[in-house]
DNA sequence: CTGTTAGCGCCTTCAA
DNA sequence: TTGAAGGCGCTAACAG
């Protein structure tokens, strides 16, 4: 029942060689013999074993997936797409979960694992530190970095700040002026761009149309539903002139609205919120939101290896870009004054 | 920089015999010898190649991991926890995604694919169908299911109808009898225990307490938000004299939520909803729920396959305990009369 | 306890 | 275009 080549190509009255050349596509084998080949192996149910292949090749057809978790959305959505894409085109895909370390100082990631097992690398999410990323290229296999990533290698992702900038724009445009913002940035993950880049479209928005952000308009937290409500709770009583909310995710724009309910401002009737992300939970809680393709830029990064493995040239970066997606919890501001001559968007 | 195994054996002034002993921790090394080879090998950054290692061995010290989805709730948490068991012992994930066919009727696994890939193979979620188990038999390695299987595999989960009567009998002990449910079994997936089993036990519980469970009580649809939400809106407009509804998933259960809430119907107050799963913004919605441990039913599944690929004995079934967490969707229904005499929970 | 010797199943020069 | 033969890097009998 499990053949091996040189049963193939016994059966075909050929060599081994021929057999393999035949089996893979190679130009150097006469249509003739390939076909009967092919036949015979079909017949047969014959395939070649991946690690012998491997072992024999160099080559493994096998990308790994680093990853600091699976269970979160962003990180699940990309796995998928990539995942799905290699498969295609017959990539195997070795799943990698490395710890996502407080203290930032505990090596996560071991080359050696990954050692003559991969063709290339695949980094989603959170950046790594330069000795990690020293270390993963001493493999020698190309590296794609997802969402936020080393300078050195391709990265796809979207424009944080463009995003942020349109985000807030739409506020202003609603009349909003009173803009404040709640973002993430454990001190551990200060390379972790997309929030900083956030942070600075919302800036920038305010800027263009000459209001002065107040820094006790901004505030940071955790990175999830939890860390949005905090944070949004404390930024709600501090700042009671606020009209709007620009929050650096939806799980976190989520907490915002939890915290919002609690504290018996109306959404939007009193307060506007914006989220990022475009997570499926937000279409139906009704958060208007950027929303970011994420199967997308994981299918990408996994043709971009496949491309770098092939030894075609690829783009430095790959840009994505999100849309505006106006939903529920956002209207003109509580005065109901719209204040003309704003950027109108 | 990329040792092999003879590098070692020369530098250590032994066979390469002996080295490969000495690693692997094979009983016939003499303590001083083992001890040398280690250091040399370390020394060197020696890592053998799992490749040539399963040439050599059959043993791939891998894993296939089978899954509908790895970006949905109940998936990729289980595979979360199975990632990291299996990485903790050495062992890789190969990470397979297979189409959910609607009509049920495409073969979604490939046999093929993982044949001399793999040493066990974990399956999660859907049930494949006899033949497509079958198929997967002829690898001749172990299989284990999480969630819902084959009745020849060892799987694990957790009990459907227990639960569900406990949740149902919770609403009961609080004076509920007009208790809807509301489940997702679309035809394709008639082998999918989990949701028949949850309606089981809602009919149990009922039974138990001689309440007629009414026909036009239970509604079907998909098992997501929006499922939920368009199944909860039919059933509300259907049976008003409903108070409570034992819904399948807490993600159903949300949806049911916001279809309450564009309803005009205030949650608890007019209608309890209790969920199962214990999703994280079940947490933040304050629903109340039958919370199942996800991430442990992947960890356990791991350890399943190891002890099957090392030829030990093991359950052909570990079922794990869910657990009755009351948040703010429960209480009283709506008329106050609470009548005396229930089963009391 | 240790070394020798075949493979594991395929790919890939090199000749023909 | 095809075949022969030597690895890829390691493990596992079998001797010693």
């Amino acid at each position: 029942m499990a053949h091996g080549i040189d049963d193939v190509a016994r059966a075909a009255g050929v060599s081994t060689a021929t057999v393999s050349r035949a089996l893979r596509g190679m130009p150097n084998v006469s249509a003739k013999t390939r076909e009967h080949v092919l036949s015979v192996a079909s017949e047969m149910g014959y395939r070649a074993s991946p690690l012998a292949a491997a072992l024999a090749s160099g080559r493994t057809h096998t990308i790994g997936l680093l990853t600091p978790w699976v269970n979160r959305w962003f990180f699940s959505n990309v796995i998928e797409g990539a995942e799905r894409a290699l498969r295609e085109v017959g990539f195997d895909v070795l799943l990698y979960s490395f710890a996502v370390s407080e203290n930032g100082r505990t090596p996560r990631v071991d080359p050696d694992v990954l050692r003559r097992r991969v063709d290339g690398i695949l980094v989603v999410g959170l950046p790594l530190e330069d000795t990690e990323v020293r270390s993963l290229e001493t493999l020698g296999k190309p590296i794609v970095f997802i969402g936020s990533g080393s300078s050195d290698h391709p990265i796809v992702g979207i424009d944080d700040v463009r995003l942020s900038v349109e985000a807030v724009r739409y506020l202003l445009s609603l009349g909003h002026r009173n803009i404040g913002h709640i973002t993430g940035t454990p001190d551990d993950l200060r390379r972790w761009t997309p929030p900083v880049d956030r942070r600075q479209g919302w800036l920038t928005a305010l800027e263009e149309t000459g209001v002065a952000a107040d820094p006790r308009w901004e505030e940071f937290g955790f990175f999830d539903i939890d860390g949005g409500k905090e944070s949004a709770r404390r930024l709600l009583e501090r700042a009671p002139e606020l009209t709007a909310l620009f929050v650096a995710s939806d799980e976190m724009a989520m907490g915002a609205l939890l915290a919002a309910r609690e504290c018996g401002i109306r959404v939007p009737e009193e307060l506007s919120i914006v989220g990022v992300d475009g997570h499926e939970i937000s279409e139906l809680v009704g958060l208007t939101t950027m929303s970011q393709p994420v199967v997308s830029q994981g299918a990408t990064a996994a043709a971009l290896v496949l491309d770098l493995i092939a030894g075609r040239p690829v783009d430095r970066r790959v840009v994505f870009d999100a849309e505006l997606v106006v939903r529920g919890t956002t209207g003109p501001p509580r005065e109901g004054v719209l204040r003309m001559g704003g950027p109108g968007l």
